[in-house]
DNA sequence: TTGAAAGCGGTACCAG
DNA sequence: CTGGTACCGCTTTCAA
């Protein structure tokens, strides 16, 4: 077996709890004593059993973390946030993925409360009913979510969707598509509002196509639609729509971006790979992540003012087909 | 705070020891109390802290799962996998991502060790003498790795990478070359010499490109290399690399497949997205992730019978660019 | 079949 | 500043 705190104690002539202290709380232990139990402990190569430290400080050192869909890019990087903020602070990160499925999310959640001090929930599609039922058992974090009385953290599209359209509309369209996503999706209820906040007083078409799933399939759907709505330009909820878009528009024969323009959101790595690359909105993954932990952990210290913390990160616009985007001539 | 099995006892007028049997072991308790204590448990949503469990039963009912990258597109599939079987087996997962660092891996089974029943180690990159210096700690699952005296799950690329072999030949290719990954990948190795051997006894010449980083930029900067190589074809380490050669390749003007035919490894959701879409050797991604469970829990409860469990999943080439693959003629 | 009691490995409180 | 002791929530002998 492994070294206990016991080892250690009988190791260095002292009591268990001198050892405890000496590790946790170094201040209020002898230098002397202190560097001594130290270096055994090193030795001895010593390693807290955690389990047992949560079980009286009720502190188990873990954050869950629940994503929607790990096969989306975008996740991974805010898994890669959450998890090397989490790592800083000593946080270990318990992971699962609901696949879309809010009643996977209600049970992930239930599973995972009690090995956790709180739970990061990303782009949850819950009802709102059963996310307020969940989160009163464990302090939770909602990212790219907004529930009054839940602390959250999310993405402030308003003003990238504003540059996308003034982008679109500088280069001359006047009616511009919207592929929605999830009705379930937070985000795309907020950004179908950007939208229509930012075409309006332009004087812009607004067309809602969809909404289909989030995913390239789902963009490859989309097209036709797209293609029979009489637009010259088209915003995707997201890159992989955007990405399917961009690839049965090429089957047709629909020149981007000569014959319409596409942009998507998110800026996975991907947008830039395919030719000619996609214009994105660029939403700030990892520091989502990052800033939610932040957050988690604050809200762990001080015991939840308010309840109702709120941060916000802000997108970008990142134009990147090299050719414009101008409508066509008709 | 939470219902505890001594609230479920003191309700239901059993001792706790009871409602502990009831939960785990109901066949040890007489069925009428098995069933009031059970409901009397729902009713006060009591769930085990597996903590507690955990400090006694020394098992956590947590694995580890350490992957190299998660911005890479194949271990998302991976940690899919590894979630959904261990799930099944009512595991949690602690996720970490080295971000290809060695040493942070070395820390990371350091620190997670303690507090987990196992690990699945994917894609090492650590050194045989670390590795094997950590997996005595812990029951460790290699993926994607092999080292002896380690359990360990691998792909067999050998006949993929046959087919992949054959395939140009049949195309009528003579001279193929291979953008190597990592040197510290197993994988990289092993389909090295698998292009050895499946190249030379066909007659066909082989020639070595890089070794570069496993990452889209990594293939953009091997792409002058593979010109100036006098290649009519080349395999790429992975999907991104590949993905990286085609984009250079287009900035050049140099045509896939009529100018060099392009193999990528892994088939990741993007290379079908790409146009023409990349030929690939498609690994299952998210059944290597359940086969490592799958081996560590049986490893778990045998007790490692030798020392030396192996599995393995095999791959399968994807054939995609509708246009063909023949050499230019020259 | 059930209950009492002893820990698992730590931490925290209270004396000394 | 240090040691003794109780106890976190649960499982598991050992008796009854």
């Amino acid at each position: 077996m492994v070294a206990t705190i016991y080892d250690v104690a009988r190791a260095a002539g002292v009591s268990p709890s001198t050892v405890s202290r000496s590790l946790s709380v170094p201040d209020l232990v002898n230098a002397e004593t202190r560097l001594r139990v130290q270096q055994i402990a090193a030795e001895l190569g010593y390693r807290p059993n955690r389990a047992a430290r949560g079980l009286i400080t009720g502190r188990t050192g873990n954050i869950g973390l629940i994503v929607t869909d790990l096969s989306n890019p975008f996740f991974p990087e805010v898994v890669k946030g959450v998890q090397g903020r989490a790592r800083e602070s000593d946080y270990s990160v318990l992971l699962a993925d609901t696949g879309e499925d809010p009643t996977v999310e209600v049970g992930l959640i239930r599973a995972l409360c009690k090995q956790v001090d709180g739970i990061v929930l990303c782009s949850s599609r819950m009802s709102e009913t059963d996310l307020r039922g969940v989160t009163g058992d464990t302090l939770t974090v909602l990212l790219n979510r907004r529930v009054s009385k839940v602390p959250a953290v999310t993405i402030d599209n308003a003003d990238g969707i504003r540059q996308a359209v003034a982008h679109l509309q500088a280069l001359g369209h006047h009616r511009v598509g919207y592929v929605a996503g999830p009705r379930t999706s937070w985000s795309n209820r907020e950004r179908l509002r950007g939208l229509r906040a930012a075409t309006t007083p332009a004087g812009l078409d607004l067309v809602e196509v969809g909404a289909v799933a989030p995913t390239f399939a789902g963009g490859v759907a989309a097209a036709d639609l797209v293609l029979s709505a009489g637009v010259t330009a088209v915003i995707a909820y997201n890159d992989l729509i955007a990405l399917g878009l961009l690839n049965r528009f090429r089957a047709k024969n629909v020149s981007v971006p000569g014959d319409i323009s596409v942009i998507g959101v998110d800026d996975i790595m991907f947008s830039e790979m395919v030719s000619p690359s996609l214009t994105t909105l660029a939403q700030p993954k990892e520091q989502l992540g990052r800033v939610g932990v932040d957050l988690l952990l604050q809200l762990l210290q001080d015991a939840d003012p308010s309840g109702a913390a709120r941060r916000t990160v802000t997108s970008q616009l990142v134009i990147r087909s090299s050719t414009g985007t101008a409508p066509p001539a008709r």
